[in-house]
DNA sequence: CGTCCATTTGTACGATCGTACATATTGTGC
DNA sequence: GCACAATATGTACGATCGTACAAATGGACG
């Protein structure tokens, strides 16, 4: 019998456990500040247990990403609710979608540390891509009964939009969200509105 | 008479030269790659000189930001060349403007450096802020004799969509800025039509 | 020329880092 | 219980860091 609440896991529940420390050390002090001694001493390992599992810095760091992207996709997995069959609903879903994002701000931050990281490292990019198209699907098909007329484009517009507004958000916290509900519902009805192409 | 060509600036000199340096090194390998030591060697000065112009390690970046956005003034200034008098001019400009960011895009790349840094900083933030603000208005601006309902709402609109674009950009190289252009244009003529608000 | 102060330069100290590695401990199959 | 592989732990080394600081240099001005 495995005793899952012991502070101290062992194998593969160690390691896990590293790379959710790294994760919150990304999230409060940025990829900087993430160092094998800090990350044993916030876990409460010994130096050793980070080098035993993740052979270099950037390996942690990667393999943390990843463990993050897994984790995102349960939350957007949540977020999906009930049929969307008017402008309103979509409007509805994508803000819920940033809220989520909100609920905890240093996990949003460690996000984009994650994005300016892929901007130089080819393998967290490739995870990152991987996300970022699994996300347009999953918007383009909520917009499915709206009959938009790209609804792929469209999608990709409303994400570029969102993204945005939250790396705003990042460093100006006191920002309306209702403001941005007003925003998007202007584009929302431009987009999923008839109009031809150039 | 003064050598401004000399390679070892004196005085205020140097101190730009040191700032300068900064950024090279923040674009190249972002804010964790500067440290004293390899912004002097960079400089092709020694490491005495950058503890004398800048107290700490975070007077430095905190300035060298703070010099980055006064030559992005110059560049914004730049590209404002001709009246705006349709929606396809704004597009034009609007296309404009980010096309320029992308000319250097190690340069843009600081530049998102800067943005997370100033998520945990709040003097950076504060000089963030004002030159977001700057921006919002010069678009807003841009768009007075087309008669948007809205023009500030509009601007930080299309300003959060061109940030997120530029984020993705930053990682994928391969995009089509046609494709950017075309969606911009929609949105763009669902923000200068005139609809009511909510 | 000589003085004075801003600037420049080189060096040193203590702290922290990534990584390697030898040793101890644990769990498992027999 | 025993052996053996997986895991865990503590320690050490060389490198790099931020920062401090004393000494050297140089230009402006009497």
């Amino acid at each position: 019998m495995k005793s899952p609440s012991k502070s101290s896991r062992r194998g593969e529940g160690r390691r896990e456990l590293i790379l959710e420390t790294t994760l919150r050390l990304i999230a409060a002090g940025g990829v900087d500040s993430v160092t094998h001694r800090r990350v044993a001493d916030a876990a409460g390992i010994p130096l050793g247990s980070t080098t035993y599992y993740f052979a270099s810095r950037d390996h942690l760091l990667r393999e943390a990403f990843d463990h993050y992207l897994a984790s995102a996709n349960q939350l957007q997995a949540d977020v999906r609710s009930g049929p969307i069959t008017s402008q309103a609903d979509l409007v509805n879903y994508l803000v819920e979608l940033t809220h989520r994002e909100f609920e905890d701000e240093a996990m949003l931050l460690a996000e984009y540390e994650m994005t300016l990281f892929a901007a130089r490292d080819e393998q967290v990019a490739r995870s990152l891509h991987a996300w970022d198209d699994k996300m347009i699907s999953a918007i383009a098909e909520s917009m499915k009964s709206l009959d938009a007329p790209r609804p792929l484009d469209a999608a990709r517009t409303l994400l570029n939009l969102m993204r945005g507004y939250e790396l705003d958000r990042l460093t100006r916290h006191e920002l309306d969200s209702k403001d941005f509900k007003k925003r998007l519902k202007v584009v929302v009805s431009a987009l999923v509105g008839s109009q031809q192409a150039s």
